[in-house]
DNA sequence: GCCGTTTTCGGCCCGACTGTTTTCAGTCG
């Protein structure tokens, strides 16, 4: 539903970004931003608006509004295709890499000619960089590790890109009369952070209009490979699809062999050659005596993923446990755990509001909430440090009076009120006890000092944990899949605070972080630490990444008992009285 | 380019940090 929005958001994200580039009006640009955060995260179809509903979207005028209704009718922007014409598209990559900005990858792409992130490169190596005015060996360093990081994300998407591409081609090509069932597997359905590409898999007798359905999607700028049992596409997006058809009856044993991992396979196929048997993507079969070369045995098991697993002696195993971490013994021991759910979830932790930087006013953020089902939502918008939210006092108990006034217009659902700390360099938040006292819930995060060292990272989440009026520790390694380093901090110390005074570790559920990630998850919840499943919604739409927050939180082996807001209100709250100072 | 109990121009989230400066520009959240 969302993806056309998204693109339109991207569209005018790089007309905003080529802007800045050109050297063009600062301020002009930032209103392309803003349009295109708005727009994104906007909650009705672009393609359901007229022109006066593009315009009810806040941020979009008359000018942003044609600019879209021209992109509906002709799949372009003029606009951008002229600042694209300007301006070569790896110098807009050039500025994705941390601490580079518009100004400095239009001088280095000015002065250097370097207009590709390998070229920049390749010019720091060669120590180039440090000749041009302003530039420093310092900056140098700064661009290089920029780099390196940029790079570490491998060109992997995000979860949501590919989840909602894969349910976008499983929707299409499970919708055709041939196709019997269809599925993504992989990493995918481990649910892992990141995926390097998307496995689709179906059952049918003739595959041919399945994959020729597939090579037809309108995203598919190319096609890789196409035989009868595999096709492989990419995407607009740059993200590799392979589609495999199955005989109906291989279903079971081919969605174990490409769900994975490749970890976990090993040791189900170790498992099955111990048993005299072996495991393929076609099914579990029984080694004849005389089958050593060529036949393949009898099959005893191949069509559902239960029966395979039964088969080997094992209950079915959830795909976000297979990483062999230790889920095949605890299948053997009868201990699989009970995992959480995205139906045990009975509240959401840590939202945002328009009263700082989300999109949505309160009253949409609690509509939507409500059509969830949820019997509690807290709103915990923005605390004054975090200096660009401009937060005061005032406005925050305002809010609270608003709060207030709306939860008695929801029978089913209690609204908290709440903020986002942020905890500074030394553990301390930004409002003194009495302020505090007053508010249902705090998270507090932290949002600077990212490069401060292991000590203090340490120390100031630890002091933060410790602190009476500190309920959840949000994002706790501030990770951002992709473009930033977790902070250097002893975790072990954090999980042993956590756990001793009450607080719980956020397991955000935004795409783009993911944090805590599942190992980290599963080393604190041997402290007995426990954990919210949040979203950090800054729009209506982000309550949606519940899922993916929940994935996390499978992966690191939590049941619903673990995590505090599948509680009750009333347990919730007890959990919210956290212990008196001291 | 958007927006208006400061409406049709003149503002526009603001402070901290970093590195390069020698008083400030660029980047970030």
């Amino acid at each position: 539903m969302a993806r056309l929005n998204d693109e339109v958001g991207a569209l005018l994200q790089e007309i905003a970004d080529l802007i800045l580039l050109t050297g063009g009006d600062a301020f002009r640009a930032r209103s392309y931003e803003k349009a295109a955060r708005a727009v994104g995260g906007y909650h009705a179809d672009l393609a359901t608006l007229d022109a006066k509903g593009l315009r009810d979207i806040p941020g979009v005028g008359t000018s942003t509004a044609g600019k879209i209704t021209e992109y509906l009718s002709t799949g372009r922007m003029a606009k951008l295709d002229e600042l694209r014409a300007q301006v070569p598209p790896g110098v807009r990559e050039i500025m994705a890499i941390p601490t580079v900005g518009p100004k400095t990858a239009a001088l280095i792409h000015r002065e250097l000619g370097v207009s590709t992130v390998d070229e920049l490169r390749a010019a720091a190596e060669q120590d180039r960089l440090g000749d041009l005015p302003g530039l420093g060996e310092k900056t140098a360093e700064n661009i290089r590790h920029g780099i390196d990081q940029l790079r570490s994300g491998g060109g992997r998407a995000l979860l949501d890109t590919a989840m909602e591409l894969a349910e976008e081609i499983v929707a299409s090509v499970g919708a055709l009369p041939e196709c019997h069932r269809c599925a993504y597997a992989g990493s995918l359905r481990r649910m892992r952070p990141t995926v390097g590409d998307v496995d689709v898999l179906a059952t049918a007798e003739d595959s041919r209009p399945l994959m020729d359905a597939l090579t037809r999607l309108p995203f598919v700028t190319e096609v890789l490979a196409a035989g009868p049992t595999k096709t492989s596409v990419r995407t607009s997006r740059g993200l590799q699809i392979d589609l495999r058809v199955v005989p109906p009856e291989d279903w079971g044993a081919a969605m174990v062999y490409f769900t994975g991992s490749k970890a976990h396979n090993i040791a189900l196929r170790a498992r099955a050659v111990k048993a005299g048997l072996k495991l393929s993507e076609y099914g579990l079969f029984r080694l004849t005596e005389r089958g050593d070369r060529g036949s393949e045995g009898e099959k005893i098991a191949s069509r559902t993923e239960e029966e395979v697993y039964a088969a080997l002696g094992l209950p079915w195993i959830p795909p976000t446990l297979r990483e062999d971490r230790g889920e095949i013994a605890a299948a053997l021991a009868g201990e699989l755990p009970d995992l959480v759910t995205v139906r045990d979830i009975r509240g959401d932790l840590h939202t945002h509001t328009d009263l700082t930087d989300g999109l949505a006013p309160l009253e949409e953020m609690l509509a939507a909430a409500a059509e969830r089902g949820y019997a509690y939502y807290a709103v915990t918008d923005h605390a004054p440090n975090l200096a660009m939210q401009r937060m005061t006092d005032e406005k925050m108990l305002a809010q609270r009076d608003q709060v207030r006034a709306l939860d008695r217009r929801y029978r089913g659902m209690r609204v908290l009120h709440g903020t986002e700390l942020n905890i500074d360099r030394d553990g301390e938040v930004d409002w003194p006890p009495a302020f505090l006292a007053g508010f249902d819930l705090c998270v507090a995060s932290v949002h600077s000092h990212f490069r401060a060292d292991r000590d203090v990272q340490t120390r100031r989440l630890v002091r933060a944990c410790e602190n009476p009026h500190v309920h959840v520790i949000g994002h706790p390694t501030t990770r951002m899949l992709g473009r930033r380093q977790p902070i250097d901090v002893d975790l072990d110390a954090v999980y042993a605070a956590c756990a001793r005074t009450g607080t719980a570790l956020e397991v955000n559920a935004s795409p783009e972080r993911l944090d805590l990630g599942d190992e980290q998850i599963m080393a604190a919840r041997r402290h007995g630490v426990r954990f919210a499943v949040n979203t950090d919604a800054h729009a209506t739409t982000h309550l949606d990444n519940l899922r993916y927050g929940v994935g996390a939180a499978q992966r690191g082996w939590l049941t619903a008992d673990e995590v505090v807001n599948t509680w009750s209100l009333t347990r919730l709250r007890q959990f919210l009285r956290k212990r008196p100072a001291g």
